[in-house]
DNA sequence: TGACGATATATCGGTCCGATATATAGTTCT
DNA sequence: AGAACTATATATCGGACCGATATATCGTCA
């Protein structure tokens, strides 16, 4: 068997512990681990076959009335397959921020412009903050501690990341100061 | 004229000061903006084409012996056009995580084995941490400002991140202990 | 009854990455 | 001098991934 790709491993770790449909995935990615690992309907589906055709997961047929609806679970060689991917080394680490690559090429800008750039994305880190704090208010207590510290990790994250932002406009305004000054 | 990608205003910014070919493009992106924002040969070659065609840089053929090489200047026009993305409130913000999804799913390992991810993503971080140094040695003393900002936001950010991980590691040690003797 | 939003699956265009192919230029080792 | 290697330079392909859209059914609420 081939490499299986990222997604792959999302999908094993959400159909480990309760059936799922692809709808379904989809929705608990976007309230846990959209903000550090996404994943979309296009790349879900077509998955989700893959997988049980090479027996990781299995699907059951559950319609919802007239309407078709395939849930699937691990399997013992799914719950093989994860565990290993899991004990290797994490790898991919990528990072892609509008607002550094703009802040980058700011000098072409003046400079009061410049710093608007900063607000921008001091706000931006500041509405995601609020994001993931109202799912922490969802999320009850559970026995499995690493959601939530993922979770408590990325607020974290966006206060540090909004607190840079005011420091780095504080100052961009002194050495603006200095040099009329100066 | 439709919108631009965004690996076209990375290039009008890299060609803003000083023509460039390809080539250097990719290797001046790589020793820059990489870890906040990537580009490949795949995107940047047709990328120049389809800027030269708008009218926003102008390539000369500049060969090196028998060797091909076209350079690239912006126009007036690509300066306005950056400048006009730059005034726009910074939109994509993402991040692609491996160590974390690992993190999110670790229950699924024996406690020893998911403290290891918390150490791996630590090293990892302080490897970049290194790269960025190497990075900020090499950078002699420019008047533009905003590189080195972004520069050493991102040292901060490896500082802040490694020591998180830390943090979480000294956590579910601790957690670990009251199981065994509460 | 009709409008609306949630559930459920499928697919398409486009962006982007990583790898590879080709060719030339310069350097280094023997 | 020749071989091997690295750097410069451009081009392209497969695959991963995202965002949007299309289709259809369900429940709810006015």
């Amino acid at each position: 068997m081939e490499q299986l790709s990222a997604t792959a491993y999302v999908i094993l770790g959400f159909v480990r512990n309760e059936p799922r449909s692809g709808y379904e995935i989809k929705a608990v990615v976007d309230n846990s681990t959209r903000f550090f690992w996404a994943a979309s309907y296009g790349q879900i589906y077509p998955e989700l076959k893959r997988l049980a055709e090479a027996g990781l997961i299995v699907g059951s047929d559950v319609p919802t009335g007239g309407r078709k609806r395939t849930v699937y679970e691990i399997t013992a060689d799914g719950e093989e397959e994860l565990r290993a991917w899991l004990r290797q080394a994490p790898d991919t680490f990528e990072m892609r921020d509008e607002g550094l690559l703009k802040l980058f090429f700011a000098d072409a800008l003046p400079r009061e412009e410049a710093l608007e750039i900063l607000r921008s994305m001091r706000a931006k880190r500041l509405a995601v903050h609020e994001q993931l704090e109202a799912i922490r208010q969802m999320k009850g207590e559970i026995d499995d501690p690493f959601p939530m510290i993922v979770l408590s990790g990325g607020l974290e994250y966006m206060e540090w990341f909004a607190d840079w932002c005011e420091r780095m406009e504080a100052k961009l305004l002194d050495s603006a100061l200095d040099e009329r000054s100066g």
